[in-house]
DNA sequence: TGTTTAGTTCGGTTGTTGCAGAACCAAATA
DNA sequence: TATTTGGTTCTGCAACAACCGAACTAAACA
């Protein structure tokens, strides 16, 4: 029933996982490709990869390769870095970046809160008052929120941080 | 230099507001006459339209006004009310519903998540350790969020009832 | 100086999305 | 029973996005 292919037989595996971590990253917005590329970033082996090695293990134009590369840089999740006397660029995921973005991304919401906060501005408060309040709960909760995430994020930092003191001993 | 129209100039400036909205509902992924419905039940009073106030004030097909609709009480921002006698449905926004939405959304890094946990079972822990930590940090900041988000809700949820409180008393 | 390498940029093709218009349907009304 | 009302579903088109291939460029090399 299952198809195998003759060639390479010991990366289908690999493939597979690419693609489906590509279709997850898919779901959140990103282009096909560009989740492909992040998926082989994630699983390759070493983590920094050329450009010609994404491109032939993806099979996919050097185009594409150059667009989903330069997006990916353009949000910080990947940059590349080089070796002395190496002409070639080597792509890899900056986690510590895509951490970053990804908490900003959780805290923002101030497009939203504009036009909601406009939206309060422009209705009668003592018309429809469940309503009114309704959206004002919403836009208290944002606020709320955008003030309390960095207290979060630092109490976490604080725990990775007694964490690894504590491993750090341990050795 | 500006263009002014003739005909109904009262809601000239409701209509900018609505598409105002729209866009800023477009950029959180939403499709746009998504959003300008969005936008209508935000500013319009009362807060309950009917379905053909909606389509009347877009200018819109009632296609278009129907998947909108659907699209907005599947995801349960909107809801509809009725009145006994009017067989008219009266959609309004469900800001209840649109808070618990909004939070979950918050809270689920699931799919991410799962690939993300995938790709840390099949590298080697040991071979590219700086990698390997950077993307265990973003697995355990994960972790972490889904576990304090709920916490922070509830904070909130407390002092809004302390607020109100506050506010009864004070009445 | 030509040639290779490492990408980028520019059309063109194909697939997908957003919307309109018209046909349709079910419930209420006449 | 026929008609109106309040939507829904289907079909088709126009705009847009994703991708490819080919032409291009800039640096290194020979």
């Amino acid at each position: 029933m299952q198809q195998e292919r003759e060639e390479m037989p010991s990366s289908t595996f690999l493939k597979q996982k690419v693609e489906e971590i590509g279709v997850a990253f898919d779901k959140t917005g990103l282009a096909p490709m560009i989740g492909r590329v992040l998926g082989f970033l994630l699983l390759a082996d070493p983590p920094y990869q050329t450009f010609y090695a994404i491109q032939e293990f993806l099979g996919a134009s050097k185009s594409s390769i150059s667009h989903a590369l330069n997006s990916l840089m353009f949000k910080g999740i990947v940059e590349y870095i080089t070796f002395s006397g190496d002409r070639k660029r080597y792509f890899k995921l900056n986690a510590e970046n895509w951490l970053e973005q990804a908490k900003c991304k959780m805290t923002d919401f101030s497009e939203v809160d504009r036009v909601l906060m406009e939206a309060l501005q422009l209705r009668d408060p003592n018309k429809h008052k469940e309503f009114h309040e309704g959206l004002l709960k919403i836009f208290d909760f944002h606020l709320f929120m955008s003030q309390e995430m960095p207290k979060l994020f630092e109490k976490w930092e604080q725990k990775l941080a007694t964490q690894q003191a504590g491993s750090a001993r341990d050795n």
